[in-house]
DNA sequence: ATCGAAAGTTCCATTATTCGGAACATAATT
DNA sequence: AATTATGTTCCGAATAATGGAACTTTCGAT
């Protein structure tokens, strides 16, 4: 297996007009689906999405034909639970993920905290794994989740294993979104957090993403800098203290780095 | 939202040929993909498809392109990260699951053992949700993968919620693979089951899907009928005996119908 | 290193599928 | 009951997928 969890793909997701081909378009309705609150009803769909009616109601046969859709007996559409199998089949088996999970654990052990596993896709982070401990809150949900890189620990620790060139590439054109009154505001705050956090070789995030909760974080690469990953121990603002996230800085270094080694043991010294 | 997570759509799955339309074609690859114990090269799909080569990689760029799949620094092919993420949002607003949550922990604190839900589709079961305690393995991969009706407790407890008719027209073609000794070899056996089932309110699962695990399961339906599910406290042969199995039985069945009627008020009293 | 074979990719005329407007059906609302 | 909003089906036109063959790259053995 490799560790490659691709690193392109990062196209613009939120709206893209001109979907390439059948699937392009499938696909789409899929995300509108999913991205909705709860179940859709087919004019809901409609009013979203620009096709006609005809063609939509087809589209959407089709999909929950192969079960990628479903309709509940209110004649609604939401995501089927085929996705979910396909999904948990292949995160089962993801080796990058696999090799990862002892080290969460004994970073979560050690520090008592929340551990999260990421990986950098385009601008955004897509958590593949969550250790938590006794004292926090179920969110099963984050496995899985995509957030913007640019203010999470792990996303900026992944950012900043990039070369200028290709960091320049990806956060050009972002939007940054202020989800908490520390979330930074723009490219030149990103910019200079980023050279703090190559130096130090960790990031913080204080309250950027969601406030009250604090993170630190190292990044993970592959031999290649093809993939580009990160872990953190995350906890609530009045446990989590400043001096707490520095004192562990080290032990989350130790464990990317750990985690780095075994993937490269695993996978044989080709290529 | 509605509690219906469908009961249709249980096409005999293995290997349906005649793919209807272009959809159909690219998610038996996404199959084939997903069920593959890693990567494939595309020798290997090549093989297992019956496309031609030109067709098959048109087809196999598609669904990279749509990030669905992807392909590995060796150009080897895997399940993508973007199925991860739209499994993920669908489970997390996933109404059943989210009444049925709290329930769940309570039966897992209750019993100190391992507690499932599941659906039934068509004529397998999909783990929907699952709590597990301290001693526990780790198995997280147990959320969305999907399982035999006959030879899990879920299953057979689902199961024994149909009338004779549909219970028949599931159940007869089956092929009753012998995971274990203990395994129902027939339909039968299965039915035979099923009567016990229905007469005492909850199924055993006795060692018949996996040597050395056991559970009790109660079944879940809808007011109409349309949706099958279950719970279940699993653990394993030498700690969970069938007097404790007996014993956690009107808890499960209690928890059961707690779940069906907070999805009975929380859905209104409409339809 | 060189050759041969296997693996992977591109091309394009043909064929099958999707598109989308409009007519048709059904359910909700006044 | 009439009216509107919503959902479904149809079919010629437009578009995308097909698949055979030619082409390029990678791999394995000598």
């Amino acid at each position: 297996m490799s560790m490659d969890l691709g690193s392109e793909g990062g196209k613009n997701k939120g709206h893209r007009d001109r979907e390439t081909g059948t699937l392009g378009k499938l696909v789409s309705l899929l995300d509108l689906v999913a991205l909705a609150d709860g179940p859709m009803r087919f004019t809901d769909i409609l009013s979203l999405s620009d096709q006609p009616r005809g063609t939509l109601h087809r589209q959407l046969s089709h999909l929950v034909e192969e079960g990628l859709l479903e309709v509940d007996r209110d004649g609604r559409y939401l995501i089927g639970l085929r996705l979910l199998t396909l999904a948990s089949r292949s995160w089962a088996r993801n080796e990058f993920r696999a090799v990862a999970e002892p080290h969460l654990h004994r970073l979560q052990e050690v520090t008592g905290e929340t551990v999260h596993l990421g990986v950098l896709r385009g601008t955004e982070v897509i958590y593949l794994d969550k250790v938590e401990g006794r004292q926090s809150v179920r969110m099963y949900s984050q496995v899985g989740n995509a957030s913007p890189a640019y203010c999470t620990g792990v996303g900026k620790a992944a950012l900043s294993a990039l070369d200028d060139a290709e960091l320049d590439a990806r956060i050009s054109r972002l939007e940054y979104h202020p989800y908490t009154e520390h979330t930074l505001r723009d490219i030149s705050e990103l910019l200079s957090d980023v050279s703090e956090i190559r130096a130090r070789g960790y990031a913080f995030d204080l309250e950027e993403h969601e406030s009250g909760i604090c993170c630190v974080a190292a990044p993970i690469r592959s031999d290649d800098g093809h993939m580009l990953a990160g872990i953190s121990v995350t906890g609530p603002a009045y446990r989590v203290t400043l001096e707490k996230l520095r004192a562990w800085a080290p032990l989350v270094v130790a464990a990317a780095d750990s985690i780095m080694t075994d993937m490269r043991n695993r996978m044989g010294p080709k290529r």
